[in-house]
Order: structure tokens, then C-alpha cells, then sequence
DNA sequence: GTATCCGTGATTGCATCCAATCTCAACAGC
DNA sequence: GCTGTTGAGATTGGATGCAATCACGGATAC
């Protein structure tokens, strides 16, 4: 057993590897190279980041809470996969709440702050790579919000992103370029309500944002059927 | 089976003692048991459930991403304390989020869900009972979202119900008669919007509801800086 | 008298080991 | 040919033990 080649990990010893194998393992579901469905054994994990399963079942359990990941008792873990229902039910949520959180964030967004959410928007407008589009997007709306001083309510709009990541890539690839257009003026739209400090017209473009996405997912209920390893 | 009476411990073995313990941690802390700023000591819970430390830990994870915990690495975990701040955010959330699920529950109150609720309104202003009126207080509006078929936005509802509870107390004790006949009538105007199939009134009235409590709150910052044992 | 610096005990974080449970494929019965 | 059963292997859940870190009290310097 203890000879030599020890392994890639540097075993950083820093007391929170349980944290370090959580983010990792988060943002791995995020960027789909684990897709919705796909299995998490604990020991693959564990020697991918050589630590042993013990803090590896404390992160599956922090990202069950957070809802990317469908744990199931002397079984195993799953990456989350939601039904339309559900995903149409965190949309709905996202459009209560993340008014909410524009509205918290837009005074403390000053000129400088506003002028890059116009470069992001731009950007985004000139892309037409998906994963680019959807980092941007990820980003953009980060930004709009990143004026809250929030303890809790930024915590749960991250999560509701994270919940809904794998089916807004989906979305991305069949919007076509008029839907695409839509989705851009209503970015330019934000951030003009913004510049304009027009916090009613702010909530309201975002939550329109929001419920043109969640319409158009409904119409397409097939991204939410494909097959994939089984999960419960 | 083999007797012995070895302890307090029934050692059920049925594969999910952390979820067992993260529970019976949660319920100590909705009642009080644990109050807000409290040290959470491994050992002492592992003991007292007749647990080892591991699925201890694993429970005050889970109860960490509820929002009930602060965990702090190498050092300890403690009943989260929440600012004043905080807890306005937290129902600022609560009013954007309670008349969606609300909303959602509604069509599935059957006339029998609806008149239990008369009752369930009725005995909370007949009570005087601090934890009494707590307990109907919950139970109250967790059936007024029992017909909501959900899977995430209930869990997001409770668990916001949970961070809060603490304080919900402290400000159950501060109200006078007035402001309580005041509940009373706004459960009854829930029930009544819910009988009349309004659900725009029923939106309504928990968010005012819901706002009626947080003004109160943020008049009596004392609740917020009582002394406890120390938490960072 | 006050502030700073250790050293000891207590507590947490993680790895390893064992028991319990589930999966899955081969097999028997119909 | 199809369904129900069973046993070996794989995988998870939990307990124990050890190293690392932190809290805290006493001693020392000023």
C-alpha cells in the first residue's frame, strides 16, 4: 500500500477539503461535464481529488441542499434532473425573486459599474459560441445583482441558477435569431432602467427576462425527456 | 430480539442517521432548545443521539445550507444568529415567494382543507400561549400551502420559515392585543379570499401579512442584540 | 496594571476499516 | 420466451483513531 507515487493531490491540508470537493464538484455540474442523470460514485470523486469519501458525502450532501444533486439512502447520488414541472416551478420562483434582488442591488451600482453591464450585453449580442453565451449571461446578470448586500437572498438566486444551468444551455441552442435579438433588448433594457435609476421598470423587464424563458421551455418539453443513466 | 436495554439508543441502523440527527438538531432549534448563538458541539450531539461524529457532521452540513447553522472550518458550529438586516431580507423574500406558492396551492383546497383552516384560525385567537400560538401559526399557513404539488418552492418556504422562527417568537411576545387582533383578521382574510376562489386577494393579504411582521420587527431592534454565548 | 507570548487541553477534519444494503446478472420456474 | 429469485460483487453508511488546528489560561516583559 504505501509505496510511492503518492498522486496528483497536493493535499492542501487547509481544513475544508469537504468545501474545495463541493465547489468542485458544483461547478463540474455546472459547466455539464456531469450531465443531469449522470451517477457520482464517491470513490471516483474521492480519488479524483485524493481525499477519501468522508468529506466527498459531506459536499454531496451540501449540493443536495442546493439542489444539484438527488441523493437516495444506501444507494447513491445522482446529478439533479428536473422535470418541466419543476423547472418551470424555480423559474416562477426566480421571477418574484429576482426582482427583489435588482431592486437591492440597483442603487448601490454606480456609473462605472453600469457601463461594464453594457459591454457584457454587447458581447453577448456578438458571441454565437453556446457556452460563451451562456457565461456571459451567467455573468451579466451576476453583475446586476452584485450591488445586494445580501446574506441569503443572493445565496438563493445562485442556487435557483444552478438548479435551472443544464436546461438553459438547452434553451440556448434552440433559440433562433429573432428570439436571440429579444433576449439582447431586454439586457440593453436592464441596464437602461438601470443608468436611469427606474426601479419599477427594472423589476419588471427582468421579470419578463424571466417568464419569455420559462414560456419558452414549456413549449419545448422534450429537453426535458431525453434519456440518460437512469435516475429516480 | 436480543434485549439488554444496552442504552438510549434504539440504533434503528436503517441507513440514514445523519438525516435523523440533522432533523432532531432542526426541531431543537425551531423550539427553542438550541437558541440562536449557541455552540454546537460535535461530540455532545453525537453522544446525545448515540451517533458517532461522522453523520453529525454530515447533519450540520445539511442543516448549514438551511440557513440554521454557521459553521465555521477548524473551529466549530453555532445556531446562526440573524442581524436585523438579515432577517428583513429574509422576509422581503418571504412576501415575494409565499403568495406564488400560495397561489399554487389554492385550486387544490378542497371545502373541507378550507374549513379546517377557519378552525385552525379561530383556536390561534383563542390561545395565549406563546408556543402554542407559534405551533397553530405555522400549522395555519403550512395548510394554506398544502395544495401546492411542489418540490422545490415548499422547501425554499420552509426553510426561509426556519430561519426566522427564532425571532418570530421573540416578536409573538411583543405584540399587544391590538396588533394580535390584527392577525387574526388577516388569517381570516386568508381563509375568506380562499373560500371566494380570489387569488389575487389571497396574494395580497400574506403579503401584508408578511410585510406587517417585518415592520414590527425592524421597531424592535433589541430582539436582535440580546446577549449569548458568542458567535462570530 | 496591561499587553503579548507561548503551552496545554479541547475540538475539529480527515483517512481507514468494517458492516449493511443495493445492484445486477445468471439461473430456475412457468 | 418471459418473469421471479438468488447470490456474488460493488457501493454506500457509520465507527474508530490520529493529525492538525484553535481556544484559553498562565507566565513574562514592559
Amino acid at each position: 500500500m504505501s509505496e510511492a507515487a503518492p498522486r496528483v493531490a497536493p493535499v492542501t491540508r487547509d481544513g475544508n477539503t469537504s468545501a474545495r470537493v463541493a465547489d468542485a464538484i458544483r461547478e463540474a455540474i455546472l459547466d455539464g461535464t456531469y450531465p443531469p442523470g449522470s451517477r457520482l460514485r464517491q470513490e471516483e470523486i474521492a480519488g479524483r481529488f485524493g481525499a477519501s469519501r468522508v468529506p466527498v458525502r459531506e459536499a454531496l450532501k451540501v449540493l443536495e441542499a442546493d439542489g444539484l444533486v438527488t441523493l437516495v439512502a444506501n444507494t447513491g447520488a445522482w446529478v439533479s434532473r428536473l422535470t418541466l414541472a419543476e423547472c418551470e416551478e424555480v423559474y416562477q420562483t426566480r421571477e418574484r425573486v429576482e426582482p427583489l434582488l435588482l431592486r437591492m442591488s440597483a442603487p448601490h451600482l454606480d456609473t462605472d459599474a453600469i457601463d461594464r453591464l453594457e459591454v457584457l450585453a454587447t458581447r453577448m449580442a456578438e458571441t454565437d459560441d453556446v457556452e460563451e453565451f451562456l457565461r456571459l449571461d451567467r455573468e451579466f446578470h451576476a453583475a446586476t445583482y452584485a450591488g445586494a448586500e445580501t446574506l441569503v437572498l443572493g445565496d438563493l438566486v445562485t442556487r435557483l441558477w444552478g438548479a435551472t444551468q443544464p436546461y438553459r444551455r438547452a434553451y440556448t441552442l434552440l433559440i433562433d435569431a429573432h428570439r436571440q435579438r429579444i433576449v439582447h433588448d431586454e439586457h440593453h433594457m436592464i441596464v437602461t432602467a438601470l443608468r436611469e435609476n427606474d426601479l419599477e421598470s427594472a423589476e419588471r423587464t427582468v421579470e419578463s427576462h424571466i417568464r419569455r424563458t420559462r414560456r419558452l421551455l414549456a413549449a419545448h418539453p422534450e429537453i426535458f425527456t431525453d434519456a440518460a443513466p437512469a435516475a429516480p
